[in-house]
DNA sequence: TCTGGGGTCCTAGGACCC
DNA sequence: TCTGGGGTCCTAGGACCC
């Protein structure tokens, strides 16, 4: 009998609800309770525990609904903590990456990595790895394994949904029989495969293509031509032929950059918009900096609730290709400013946001002596981020923007837990 | 009263070039 | 009446991801 053979997979290794776990690192007290995280301005659940899954809290479901019934069914909720997730989540990738010659960080809490052996090697693999995540950081995770991306997350939802593999936490779909395999491919919808959401499955359904066996059974050049060729790629990643390779690289510069944030109450006027858009203008420049970038065009926008019944809908827009590629925060501010003109006032606005696109690394371009933006080379945006990280957030702003007092409209969060790994004063304590 | 945020990729179509 | 052909670049919008 010949050695069985040691090929390399694609792991697919992800966090178990992982905004409820991390809020469970730190207070243990959440341990085996419904836990739900909710979205900025506490506005609706994002993310949820097992145990929450399980009483039927519809993710997406906005807090205002489901905190009359929370109390009575045990459900804790927090507010999103953004610093936490991350930086727990860099602590989850790299202990992944120690098990890995390559790893591509593909989200917050994702990560896929190539790995080389039998299938009992790879098992083994998988669960070294969650022992070694769980002990290093308290966050439980779980591996799906397959020769592509597409298969390797058809795999994961193996762990999720079958109980002696959730138990395990780990799946290699190449311990499956081709006839297993089918059936396990004929069990699975294709919009929960990967790259294949609503519109795309109602088109599919037409075409009586319901499970992801019905798509693996099409003709790739068919689907390239009826769809895409992102679907033919699909295709082909089911049937095992890789063709979404691991992006081993980070991409060192971003193609735009947006801060968009929801109102926790409307602005309704000129003045109070124009306040909106200086200060995240100012975040914005701070951004784009760190990331060592300037943006030649800027897009402001401002939107009323889709929600709201009882007044019409109401989207301005504003585009404006800047007078040279800059990061410079009162340019930045200027090109935004002129939103603010185009607001109803009256009209109750919910959310705005500014996106920066044609990014360029910076320090490209030499501009000519007096026709760049009036702050550049005076440091402003360094000196203004400086003075934010040491005096905090909202300590000094640019015209409309310095207020002593925080704005009314201010993002709400109001059951946000301590920032327990990048900020000293935020430490948990520990009673024996 | 109260419903998230930040990205990427692909395609079609128009502008423009020779 | 009849008005080329082949190519690139750019942008807006659709669709998807977590």
């Amino acid at each position: 009998m010949s050695p069985a053979p040691r090929e390399a997979v694609i792991a697919l290794v992800d966090c178990a609800s992982f905004y409820a776990s991390c809020e469970r690192v730190f207070d243990p007290r959440l341990e085996d309770r419904p836990v739900v995280v909710l979205s900025n301005n506490d506005g609706c659940v994002v993310a949820m525990s097992q145990e929450a899954k399980v009483l039927g809290v519809p993710m997406g479901i906005p807090w205002f609904k489901l905190e009359p019934v929370a109390a009575t069914q045990g459900i804790v909720a927090r507010s999103s903590n953004y610093e936490l997730y991350g930086s727990l989540s860099a602590r989850v990738m790299e202990v992944i990456g120690r098990h890995a010659a390559w790893q591509e960080v593909y989200s917050i809490d994702e990560s896929f990595i190539s790995l080389r052996g039998t299938v009992e090697e790879v098992i083994q693999a998988g669960r070294r790895i969650r022992e070694d995540v769980a002990r290093c950081t308290g966050i439980p995770v779980r591996v799906g394994i397959a020769p592509t991306k597409t298969l390797a997350k058809v795999a994961l939802l193996g762990v999720k949904r079958s109980a002696p593999l959730s138990r395990v936490g780990v799946c290699h779909f190449g311990a499956y029989s081709p006839t297993q395999r089918d059936t396990i491919l004929a069990s699975i919808p294709v919009t929960d495969l990967w790259g294949v959401a609503g519109r795309l499955g109602r088109r599919l359904a037409n075409l009586n293509i319901h499970t992801a066996a019905d798509l693996a059974a099409q003709d790739p050049g068919q689907m390239r031509r009826r769809f895409s060729v992102v679907l033919e790629r699909t295709v082909r990643e089911l049937r095992g032929t890789p063709c979404i390779p691991l992006e081993e690289e980070p991409r060192q510069y971003k193609d735009q950059l947006i801060y968009s944030r929801s109102f926790s109450e409307p602005v309704t006027t000129t003045p109070a918009m124009r306040q909106v858009l200086s200060i995240y203008a100012q975040q914005l420049a701070s951004r784009l900096r760190n990331a060592g970038q300037e943006a030649r065009v800027l897009t402001a926008w401002a939107s009323t609730s889709p929600f709201a019944t009882d007044q019409e809908p109401h989207s301005p827009q504003i585009s404006a290709v800047l007078p040279v590629p800059t990061a410079e925060p009162v340019t930045i501010a200027r090109g935004s400013l002129g939103l603010a003109e185009l607001i109803r006032p009256g009209t109750r606005y919910v959310r705005a946001g500014v996106v920066l696109t044609d990014l360029r690394p910076a320090g490209q371009a030499e501009t000519l002596p007096g026709l760049g933006p009036p702050g550049e080379g005076r440091n402003l945006g360094p000196t203004l981020d400086a003075v934010v990280a040491r005096f905090g957030v909202g300590s000094v702003g640019l015209g409309y923007g310095g207020l002593g007092t925080p704005p009314s409209w201010q993002m709400r969060r109001a059951m946000l837990s301590p920032r327990a790994t990048t900020h000293w004063d935020e430490l948990v304590t520990v009673r024996l």
